[in-house]
DNA sequence: AAGTAAATGCAACCGTGTTGCATTTAATTT
DNA sequence: AAATTAAATGCAACACGGTTGCATTTACTT
């Protein structure tokens, strides 16, 4: 299946900027901030941009994080996220050399025993360190 | 040990603001964004609680942490962390329904094995969910 | 090729957080 | 207890991330 045809699966019209957004995202294994996008792809309108992205979360097409600083990253689902309620299985690592965020896809987050009363719907695990390229 | 002399332990000047804010982290355990903390405290000037915040964080008093909506928030350290350089290794949890976020220093953050080359310094487990008082 | 709903681009705005600087105040010294 | 001084405060002004409204353009439909 092509990019455009993935975009108008969800029901999203496949234009320039969300071809350029989504190659962005399937070819890197990372998860870019707007302002790294707003750089990789400097005729884009920023406001556009938002927008894009935000679409592109609530069809369930990428999955929106938070790294150490409280920068919200994206980076593309991969086992076809229900919509919206994307559950986020797997770890993030964030890389404190070169700032880049992994999703470790293969890691899956280890269950942890709450004490009485939490009922848990989500587990976000986001582990900082040097990757390996930086180490 | 006083609240006033806790913070002149650390090289800082107990002053009223100060103890405020030291005092209702210190009383409820729970992580308080600087947002609520400027709605509690309508006498205090917001940069200044900006300031005294980064001081008690800096001075290893407090930790910062996000949480899902990346909202940046402040909780007391429990076990008197190494100033600046404080490991949190227990798990944050979120309540979806009050928003309240809680340091659950009994759960540890369990281990988790990377792929190879990934060298971690900190973990950090955020569960949201549905709290005691809300479920 | 024409029609239409969706997407874009721009202006203007809000919230969070920071910096510089003059003033005040907590702790120290006499 | 008064004077000293370095630290803390309060204010203005700013930078940045993100949102909303509206007119224009463009992707898909017929």
């Amino acid at each position: 299946m092509t990019l455009a045809e993935h975009i108008r699966e969800k029901g999203l019209k496949a234009t320039p900027v969300r071809l350029l957004v989504l190659e962005l995202l399937q070819n890197n294994q990372q998860a870019y901030s707007h302002t790294e996008m707003e750089a990789a792809f400097t005729e884009v309108d920023r406001i556009t941009l938002y927008r894009v992205l935000r679409d592109f979360e609530e069809a369930g097409m990428v999955h929106k994080i938070m790294d150490i600083e409280g920068i919200t990253r994206f980076a593309v689902c991969k086992h076809s996220c229900p919509d919206s309620t994307h559950s986020e299985d797997h770890v993030h690592f964030n890389c404190q050399v070169c700032h880049k965020m992994y999703c470790l896809e293969m890691v899956t987050t280890p269950a942890v025993k709450l004490p009485a009363g939490f009922r848990p719907t989500g587990i976000n695990t986001l582990i900082h360190g040097v990757c390996k390229h930086c180490g």
